[in-house]
DNA sequence: GTACATATACTCGTCTGCAAGTAATCGCAT
DNA sequence: ATGCGATTACTTGCAGACGAGTATATGTAC
């Protein structure tokens, strides 16, 4: 199905979109995508630049064009896309944009231990998230429109997607929130009783042993 | 910030979750999350789980209760989690649930090289991505009623937030594809005439050769 | 009863990611 | 002119992730 990529580093899918509008080198490419804010939508790593360019260079996506020394400094080594390497970067973007994969964002792995906090400490670290995560949201909307000024919507479109489930986890915390303040989520007394007393309620230990597969 | 954690690896979160029910060996640890459906929250592979469990002991969050030889099978060591370990469990939780973290997720890289397809191909391609998300939510609708009939809602917590997300992901595509295909999406006639004639507008190249920070 | 699949339970070795280190040059204040 | 912090530009080395391999046990179909 989805054939595994030679260099599967989403910073190589950034390093082919800046070497497919001109030949640089390394540090020039890190300093570019940074100044174009791509370092938002994957990590840039010093580390891992040159390991990631080491590969698609191996695997003939990019290629060296020149490597200057100038006076005793560090050998900078210009690179350009090949056509190879245009290739990837087109079908790696429809792979990207057409097939959903499954994510594990760390705020579920959260969530799927919630039970082990107190609920009304998870109620607190809860709302502490929201108000973090308004903060973020009233910066990001600001910044966006500041940047539409300037740079067509196109090029801002991970941004606005970024913004939209933003708000999604925002309004969906609230509403958890919501239930969770005015006690009428079901099984809170149960959950607050087990941290309270230590009692564990019979069903759930049954439920913590069953094996079988629920699906 | 942050302090970054001795195990960093989400698994060993789980296995801290398991361990917390009871002393386990590393494979039964495995079945018994996949039985949980906790490797929808968090990646479970063979290879991992084994040196996790090694640091994880070596930090002493959990400990070896005893290493059972039965016939000639290969050695089984059960652990059991320490009250360090404990610990971790409970100050991870509060982080992960209380703190956003930015995350890249796959489709926002996707989107980001998003110019780099033909507007069509894109349109195409989104309603691809849309239809398949479609189908995983009706699957997911349908698992987690099922599951609300035996399970306590508290333990279901991260499904019901990945599906409000899946469904603000879907609501989102569907307005861009409106835009795109009624084609009201700022720009789209420019973006069209560059994959066309291959004529870049001089807006953008002068965007594109712009290395100042736009933040 | 014996062949063959499936489940159990790890181990090994490679490849990747990346923090930290290195080392030259540049700007600029004193 | 001279120190020194920032910037440029990579290199190194190690820890962690994980696919693939290994070896036994158990079920089961004929």
């Amino acid at each position: 199905m989805a054939k595994r990529r030679k260099v599967s580093n989403l910073l190589a899918l950034a390093v082919l979109s800046a070497l497919a509008q001109r030949a640089m080198h390394p540090y020039e490419i890190a300093t570019t995508l940074r100044a174009w804010g791509k370092d938002q939508d994957m990590q840039i790593k010093w580390g891992s630049l040159y390991t990631v360019i080491r590969n698609m260079d191996k695997h003939g996506m990019i290629a060296a064009v020149q490597s200057s020394r100038e006076g005793r400094r560090p050998e900078r080594t210009v690179y350009r896309i090949t056509d190879s390497g245009r290739a990837e970067l087109v079908d790696w973007a429809r792979e990207l944009v057409s097939t959903p994969m499954p994510e594990q964002p760390r705020f579920r792995a959260g969530l799927s231990v919630l039970a082990v906090l107190h609920p009304d400490e998870a109620t607190r670290l809860l709302r502490r998230r929201l108000d973090l995560l308004e903060d973020n949201l009233t910066a990001a909307r600001d910044a966006l429109a500041q940047h539409t000024r300037h740079i067509p919507r196109l090029f801002l479109v991970e941004s606005e997607y970024d913004l939209a489930v933003q708000e999604a986890e925002a309004a969906w915390i609230r509403s958890l929130l919501a239930e969770l303040t005015s006690g009428s989520y079901p099984g809170l007394d149960v959950w607050r009783a087990f941290h309270e007393t230590g009692e564990m309620p019979a069903e759930l230990t049954e439920l913590a042993e069953r094996t079988s597969s629920t699906e």
